[in-house]
Formats: structure tokens, C-alpha cells, sequence
DNA sequence: TCGCGAATGTATACACTGCGCACATTAGGA
DNA sequence: TCCTAATGTGCGCAGTGTATACATTCGCGA
């Protein structure tokens, strides 16, 4: 639990756990809306421009552990709703608390192992394959449209709830 | 008039018309997957790095610019689908067909303005408000998570075909 | 025909970026 | 205690977006 709290004055050559300084800081910018670059991300965690490729092989390793990160609080929140149209009105609520973390895991291929388990959360909740496939996509869609603004709403959370209920109950019968 | 050869290979000093050609080739970039680069654009349109500034502010503008041809170009084909399940079949396969383009088009906040028209088409083929966003969202998400990879299938349009019927059908009545 | 201003491309330069390499510092086991 | 591996730093390279100054050419009025 306790961060490593050196004082910032005598700072220790070797910082204390920097694996994990470097993804919480990554996601700072992320969530910030800054641009993103490894230097940034080294700079806000206090470390040299080339300190994280002791810890990362490239940029593109340090995404994909955020993007693994992503996924499993997602599939947390997942895991914790009681029905279909609450799932629906999390995973929405995920990616427009969180843009850019959203983003950066449906963009990354890399980022498929860790994206299973929410996957399988996701499907274990309706039994009908083609239903499966549309409900996700519908959920999908929605959280992506209204990511991109292309979706102008005051109330997102009303929008999927009466979304879902119009689309999904009649399908499901 | 006399053939003042220039540096670069007996080509005029002017280019005909770099504004397009320089869309072309920014396009052609996208297609091919290459690292996109205003510099990667002016190189494969033989004209020097700054010369794009001429005809777009910056990076951002020319890809928006490129982002409203592609929905002129989506719009076009959503328009001539006899109905519903073609205009389905229709999106999906323009996003496979040209993914950089498609991902371009969604997620630039510029190309609002190009989307409206597109956006007028779709909303045309469904009256009821709930069942428009739940049709388009639908629709939207197949087309990213295949993109993505998110959904491993053989044949996508078949799954959009049944995916479309199995969800939207009922709901329509 | 001349000539001049406005378009259009080029050259040069700067602050960034991701990343490779050599080196400094440190922790922890023998 | 000393040695070795782990960890962080410095420096350097190629490539990027973009600002500024310059060169070339086109179009148009005289």
C-alpha cells in the first residue's frame, strides 16, 4: 500500500517502484487529455527520458500494460452489476469517465489477452449467440458515438437505458 | 517557358494541383497502413516537406479535410441501399474496406460539419427516435469492433446480416 | 510587350519525439 | 567485504510538426 514516500529533496537514485510509477503516471496524462509521450510520462514520474525502457521494451509495451489495466477494472465494474441494462449503463459510464483509457484499449491489438476476461464477463449474461454479438455492439457503438461527440446528449445515462430497453427487451422477449 | 530543369526531375516548379493531389496521396498513405506523416504525404506527392502549409493550415486540417471526403464518399453509398439491413451491410463494409479512413472520419471532433449530411441519411430510414440511435449505435459498433479485431469472424457481412435481423427486427415490428 | 504583385514551392531552423548506446549508481547476496 | 546484476542517467541519432525567410512562377493590367 504505502507509495514509497522519499522526500523529494534528497531524492534516492534508485526510485522505489517505478514499473508502477509509470502507469499510474501514463494514466494521469491520459485521463488529463495531455499529449501523450513516454519523455512526458518520465518527466511526471520524476525519472530520466530513457529510465522507462528499463522497465518497458518500447512505448507500445507501456500502452498495452495500461491498456491491460483498463480492461480489468472494467471487467470489475462488470462483474459487479446485477443486470443486463445496469452493464450496459457501466460500461458506458467507464469510457466517458475515462476517454482516453477507453480508447487506448480498443485500439491496441496487443491488448487482446488482457481484453478475454471482460469478454467473457460480457457474454456470460446472454445466451443467444447473434443477441450476444448485437448487444455488445449496440453498448459499443453507444459509448464510442458518444465518446466522439457524434452523439450530442444531455443525459448519456438516460440515452443507453432507454436505448437499451427500446432495442434489447423486444429482441430477448 | 524553356524546360528550366529543376532540381527534382524535370518537374515544374508548380505543382498542378497540390491541394488534391496532396488529398490522394494522404489517402493512399491511410489505405497502405504506412505511418502517416505530413512530411510521408509531401514526399509521395514530390514537393518539399512545408509545401502542404500552403494549402492546409496544418496536419490537423488536411486530415480533416480527408476525413470529409470520406463521409461524402460513405454518404454516397448509404444512399443508393434499398433498405435497413443493405444500409447495415453498406457502413460495415466501407469501414473494412478502408479502415485508416474510417477511423480518421470518427475521430476527428472537425468533421462534425462533413458527418451531418451522413448522419441525415441514416436518421431517414428509422422514425422512432430510441430505435434510430439504437440502429445506428448497433451498427457503429460492429463496424469498430471487427476493425479492432474485437470480433474474430469469417465472414463479417453474414454477421451483420444476422446480427441486424436478430436484434433489430423484433424491435421494429 | 512589359512589369509587378500574388500564389505557390523551397531552404533553413527549432523544439520536440522514440529509441540505441555507453556510463554511473546502487542493492543484495557470496 | 566485494562482485555482479539491476536500475537510472547522458548523449546522440533520425524523424516529426511547424515558423520564417527566400525563390520561382503565374495572372493581369498598362
Amino acid at each position: 500500500m504505502c507509495a514509497v514516500s522519499t522526500s523529494s529533496a534528497g531524492r534516492p537514485y534508485h526510485h522505489g517502484d517505478l514499473r508502477v510509477a509509470l502507469l499510474a503516471a501514463a494514466l494521469e496524462l491520459l485521463e488529463e487529455g495531455e499529449t501523450f509521450s513516454l519523455r512526458a510520462v518520465a518527466r511526471r514520474a520524476g525519472v530520466s527520458p530513457n529510465a522507462p525502457y528499463r522497465h518497458y521494451e518500447d512505448k507500445e509495451a507501456l500502452l498495452s500494460a495500461l491498456a491491460g489495466c483498463g480492461f480489468d477494472r472494467l471487467a470489475d465494474r462488470l462483474e459487479a452489476a446485477p443486470d443486463l441494462t445496469a452493464m450496459a449503463g457501466v460500461y458506458v459510464a467507464f469510457a466517458l469517465e475515462h476517454p482516453g483509457l477507453f480508447r487506448l484499449m480498443y485500439g491496441r491489438p496487443t491488448a487482446n489477452a488482457a481484453w478475454a476476461h471482460t469478454a467473457e464477463i460480457l457474454a456470460s449474461r446472454v445466451s443467444d449467440p447473434a443477441l450476444r454479438v448485437g448487444a455488445w455492439a449496440l453498448v459499443h457503438g453507444l459509448a464510442v458515438l458518444l465518446l466522439d461527440g457524434k452523439l450530442k446528449c444531455a443525459d448519456p445515462d438516460a440515452l443507453v437505458r432507454t436505448t437499451v430497453v427500446a432495442v434489447l427487451t423486444p429482441a430477448m422477449g
